[in-house]
Parts: C-alpha cells; sequence; structure tokens
DNA sequence: GCCGTTTTCGGCCCGACTGTTTTCAGTCG
C-alpha cells in the first residue's frame, strides 16, 4: 500500500514540527513545510512523478527532499522520520496545536514536566503546575487551558468556503454599519477562495480604530477574544471559528489588502522581487530600503505596478507561476459570473429536487440564464427517486411542454443525471440516451473502491459516446469526505481521447473538480462546465463558488461550456454523437 | 533544505500582541 499524497505531506509536516521541537534552524524547518504544503496542491500522484524522474519539477522540492519522496514510496516511512519519533514522542506534536503554545513551550512542557498529551497538559495546568516554570505565570496558564478549550470547539479543523463566506460578509458588513469604518473587504483564503477555510480574515479602512474594535471583540456570537489591539484583533466564535480584524488608514489600503489576502507564498516571492529592486513591502507601505522612504499605496493595482505588474485577480495568488506570469505578460484573462448564462445540471421533484420542471426553468430565467438542462437522477439511486426508461420519456414530454411555454425566454433541454454503477455499467442503454440532449453520468456509489476499479469505472463512462459530461467527478464532499482515490491522470487522458466535458461543481460542498485539476483539464484541452447542480432555487445562487474555483484554476470562458452561446453547445453536443 | 538577471555558498518576508523578561522571547499569521 503506498502511501498517498496526502499522507507523505503529513509527514513532512510532522518532521517540520519535530526539527522544531529540537530547535533545528527554521530554515530547514520551513523547507519541509513548503514541501508539504506543495504536494497536498499537486494534482499529479507522486508516485507517477516520481517514476518520471519529475518530482523536482514541484517548487519546494530539491534532491534531498526527493530522494526522502522516493524513500517513502518505496518503505512506506523514511530514516529521519523514525530517528525523530524515537526522540520525540507523537503526542508532544498534538500539543503544538494549542494556540498560545509553540515549539518551544512544548518541548520544555516535554522536557520538563514529563508533558506528552493535551490532557496530561490540562491536568497540570488547572494543578497549577505549569507556573512553576521559569517565564510562565498564572496567565499563561489559563491561556494554555484556554486554548485546549477552543482547540476542542474547534471540531473539524478547516471550515467550508461556503459557510466562512457568507459568516465573514455577515461579520464585515456589521462592522461597516460604524461611521468609523470607511470601507472594507474579506481578506486571506476566503477572498482566494480556497474550499476551505482555516479562520476568517477582515479588513477595514478606518483612522479611528478603537470603536471598530471595541465592535468586533463584543460581538454576541464571541465565545473568546485571543487578541484585542489597536491595530489587530482576534476572536474565537461559538461555532469554533476564528476571526482576526485588521483595521488600516485608507491610504495604506493597498498594500494592507494584499499582505492580508495572501497566499503567504505568493506574499514572500513578491516581497523578494521588491528586495531585489531596493524596495521593502509590508502591510503598510513600500520603504525604500537605502532612504527609507516611504511610498502608501491605496490599492492594490499601485502595488502590482511598482513591479511593472498587472494586478493579480486573489483567486490566483498562490505562488503557483502568476507572478511570473504576471511579469511577462500572459496572465490568463479569468472567467467571471457575467460570463455564464446557462446551467447544464440542475434537479426537479421528478427525483429529489423541491420545485418542478417550469419552477426551475422560471428561478432560471429570473436569474439571467438563457437555457438550462434538467438532469434528474437516474433509477439505480433510489434514495434520490431516480428516474426509470419509462419516467424519463415521460419527463421529456413535460420538459418539451415546458420549453415551448417559456416561449424563447428561456430554452429548457432534457438529460440526465446518469448513475455509475458499481460495477461499473451505466443506468441506460445508447438508444435511450440517443434520445436526450444532454448526458451526465456521475459517481455516487460505492466512491470507497481501490484505485483500479473506480477509475475503470469512471473510465467506462468517459468512454461512452453519448456521454457529455462527468458529473463532480471525485466525489469528495467538503469537509468530511475524501474524494475518490481515482487515477486522476488516466481520466485526464480518457477526457482527452473521448472530447467528454468535465464538471466543476459549483455546489460549496462539493467545489469538484478543485482547481489544481481544473487547470490541469484545460491545460490539456479538455472542455469544464460549470453547474450548480441545483435542488432549489436557492441554490442556483452558489453558481458563484464554482467560478471562483474555475478562476482558481486560470479557467478562462471559452474553456466553459456554459459560457457558449446556445448554438456552439448544440453544435458540441451534436457532434458528441446526438 | 531550497535556490540562483548580483550567489553553487550564503542568503532565506515582516510585523502585532501577550506576558513577565526590566529590554524581550514566544507565538501567530
Amino acid at each position: 500500500m503506498t502511501l498517498t499524497n496526502r499522507e507523505i505531506a503529513r509527514i513532512f509536516d510532522n518532521i517540520a514540527d519535530m526539527l522544531e521541537i529540537k530547535g533545528e534552524i527554521v530554515h530547514r524547518v520551513l523547507s519541509y513545510r513548503r514541501a508539504a504544503e506543495a504536494i497536498r496542491e499537486t494534482p499529479q500522484d507522486l508516485q507517477t512523478l516520481a517514476a518520471e524522474g519529475q518530482l523536482q519539477t514541484i517548487p519546494g522540492i530539491g534532491k534531498t527532499l526527493a530522494e526522502k519522496i522516493e524513500e517513502l514510496l518505496e518503505r512506506g516511512t523514511v530514516d529521519l522520520y523514525e530517528r525523530l519519533k524515537a526522540e520525540i514522542p507523537l503526542g508532544v506534536l498534538d500539543i503544538l496545536h494549542i494556540s498560545g503554545v509553540g515549539p518551544k513551550r512544548a518541548k520544555r512542557l516535554w522536557q520538563e514536566l514529563g508533558i506528552t498529551s493535551i490532557e496530561q497538559l490540562e491536568e497540570a495546568a488547572k494543578a497549577g503546575k505549569l507556573r512553576a516554570m521559569s517565564g510562565m505565570g498564572a496567565k499563561s496558564e489559563q491561556r494554555i487551558l484556554e486554548g485546549i478549550e477552543a482547540l476542542r470547539r474547534q471540531q473539524t479543523g478547516r471550515t467550508p468556503l461556503g459557510i466562512a463566506y457568507p459568516l465573514a460578509q455577515e461579520i464585515l458588513e456589521y462592522l461597516l454599519e460604524l461611521d468609523e469604518a470607511k470601507f472594507g473587504s474579506v481578506a486571506g483564503s476566503i477572498r482566494r477562495a480556497r474550499p476551505t477555510i482555516g479562520d476568517i480574515d477582515l479588513l477595514i479602512a478606518s483612522d479611528d480604530p478603537d470603536p471598530i474594535m471595541e465592535r468586533f471583540v463584543t460581538m454576541s456570537n464571541v465565545a473568546q477574544v485571543l487578541d484585542h489591539g489597536p491595530s489587530k484583533s482576534s476572536v474565537q466564535l461559538h461555532n469554533g471559528m476564528q476571526v482576526d480584524l485588521r483595521v488600516l488608514p485608507e491610504a495604506r489600503w493597498g498594500t494592507a489588502l494584499h499582505h492580508f489576502t495572501g497566499s503567504q507564498a505568493h506574499n514572500i516571492h513578491i516581497r523578494e522581487l521588491f528586495l531585489k529592486r531596493g524596495l521593502s513591502l509590508n502591510e503598510f507601505s513600500l520603504t525604500r530600503v537605502e532612504s527609507g522612504e516611504e511610498i502608501l499605496c491605496a490599492t492594490e493595482e499601485e502595488v502590482f505596478s511598482h513591479l511593472g505588474m498587472p494586478y493579480i485577480p486573489p483567486e490566483i495568488r498562490e505562488d503557483w507561476g502568476e507572478i511570473e506570469a504576471a511579469l511577462e505578460g500572459r496572465l490568463p484573462k479569468l472567467i467571471t459570473l457575467e460570463d455564464i448564462h446557462a446551467d447544464l445540471h440542475m434537479h426537479t421533484t421528478w427525483s429529489d429536487g423541491t420545485l418542478s420542471i417550469e419552477q426551475m426553468a422560471q428561478a432560471a430565467y429570473e436569474r439571467g440564464r438563457k437555457f438550462i438542462v434538467i438532469c434528474d437522477h437516474s433509477y439505480s439511486l433510489g434514495v434520490a427517486n431516480g428516474l426509470t426508461v419509462e419516467r424519463l420519456m415521460a419527463q421529456q414530454e413535460e420538459i418539451r411542454r415546458v420549453d415551448a411555454k417559456m416561449n424563447g425566454k428561456i430554452r429548457v433541454f432534457h438529460g440526465t443525471e446518469m448513475e455509475i454503477n458499481a460495477d461499473g455499467t451505466l443506468d441506460f442503454p445508447d438508444e435511450v440516451l440517443e434520445k436526450l440532449d444532454f448526458v451526465v453520468a456521475s459517481l455516487h456509489m460505492s466512491l470507497r473502491q481501490p484505485r483500479e476499479q473506480i477509475t475503470a469505472r469512471l473510465l467506462n463512462a468517459i468512454n461512452n459516446p453519448h456521454v457529455d459530461l462527468i458529473g463532480h467527478p471525485r466525489g469528495q464532499l467538503i469537509p468530511n469526505r475524501e474524494p475518490a482515490d481515482l487515477d486522476m491522470d488516466a481520466v485526464f487522458e480518457a477526457a482527452k481521447a473521448s472530447g467528454i466535458a468535465l464538471e466543476i461543481n459549483a455546489n460549496p460542498h462539493r467545489l469538484d473538480l478543485e482547481a489544481q485539476y481544473a487547470r490541469r483539464a484545460v491545460e490539456m484541452g479538455i472542455p469544464l462546465a460549470i453547474n450548480t447542480d441545483a435542488h432549489r432555487a436557492s441554490e442556483m445562487d452558489l453558481l458563484f463558488y464554482g467560478v471562483m474555483t474555475a478562476r482558481r484554476g486560470w479557467v478562462e470562458a471559452p474553456s466553459v461550456l456554459n459560457t457558449w452561446p446556445l448554438e456552439r453547445f448544440l453544435e458540441w453536443t451534436h457532434q458528441r454523437g446526438r
């Protein structure tokens, strides 16, 4: 059983933590952390890359780490890790996750008090044993206990974007009600549209921060105030989420928003470029290193312009090549919400939706869609009241009737979201599929099959000439269900060969394909579709999550079926054998 | 441990808040 990318990343993170506790130089530690992060973001399997000798093409992976990855793939572990584990109990690493405990304290707690678990630490803190250590007092003890509580409130590590984003907007709007607050923005990973969010970052422009900070730390949903200063405050909410608020003067907005949007890797790269030009960048300004002269930037555009760059959209600020692209004038023209005028995957009461065909058509029309495809489930998905062939054909009559009734305001087409069964078979035979306007095929069941089996299932659907689109290809549910163990390289190769499209499912619980896979699909010339998979009218409003995900994947409008004029869309489905 | 339009060796982004340190270390983002 070879290790997955995620498991290898986790081992590198553990190695980084242990090296840090040992007091290893910080840059060696950071190398492991950066490598772990890069591995998590890599859409290809490390195994494949290793076989091709391509591991060092991953940024942050050099000769040494490439060898360690190869050893991990072969043996399941690596000498360094084994030696470190023999030296430092793994429980000490758990303690590191407590807010207020870093490597230095974790090491002293372990070595001076023999504490190797969160439970032991809690017991010692409650017994007042921590204050015996130099540099630790009663307040530190209390803070650690609060940190343990905070960790327990935080049940799952990261929060889905679909929960964090509306919450962040709500808090921001509440704070902006104050006259002292001129304007504000959500920043951090929400602004970059990461599918899951660690904490909420908010930024407000003001010359008088105190009342804003006061309103922030006294919000009714605050469980605990973590920091409370004039420029930065942090709280933890009752739901476990941490929210950071920064307040800065309007004249410094550009540098501030850029700084707090990140990513950290992007910021570091940008700052290095500035340093080479004799400029130091922080959240307040640019500073000429020699003269100390300050240059204020009120907009992000100004920040980039001082490097001779165009504006880089936040969704692609991950140091995945956007800085080089900006310098060379080849930034993508990212797709926008306005580019989309069709939705090719939605449900009705015929299967598990809540509205009739006509109601969904009307709701889509009200949201400016020019055409939609009704794709209800097929019969093998019994829990969703999937359609038999007979009901499917009856549905077609109803769809034709509604399409006629809409009188050209919006076109309504007939499709299916056909089940790809556990044995790889499809629910409808070719002669049925031929009668439909559009065919989506999706995996819902037996998602934990071994890689070869589940990949073969999906390839069977991809290779069927009547299937136009694979719905939510990897089958993940954010935050709790991992994607299926698919050989994505094989999936992309097959999709390329068959000319099929792949979906970016806009529902924030799915966001599937994720950005890095969407980017790879586009690079290979595979068309995409961004669909809401709506089961009710309100879910049509989640389309922007799909668009943000696409933007993260450097996707441009021409690659996306939903941006095409109707004639071109119909032509494309025709060419696919209809 | 990575990496190279100043470098294959010697660098590696930058600042806020807290607590207990009488001048700063630790932690965090």
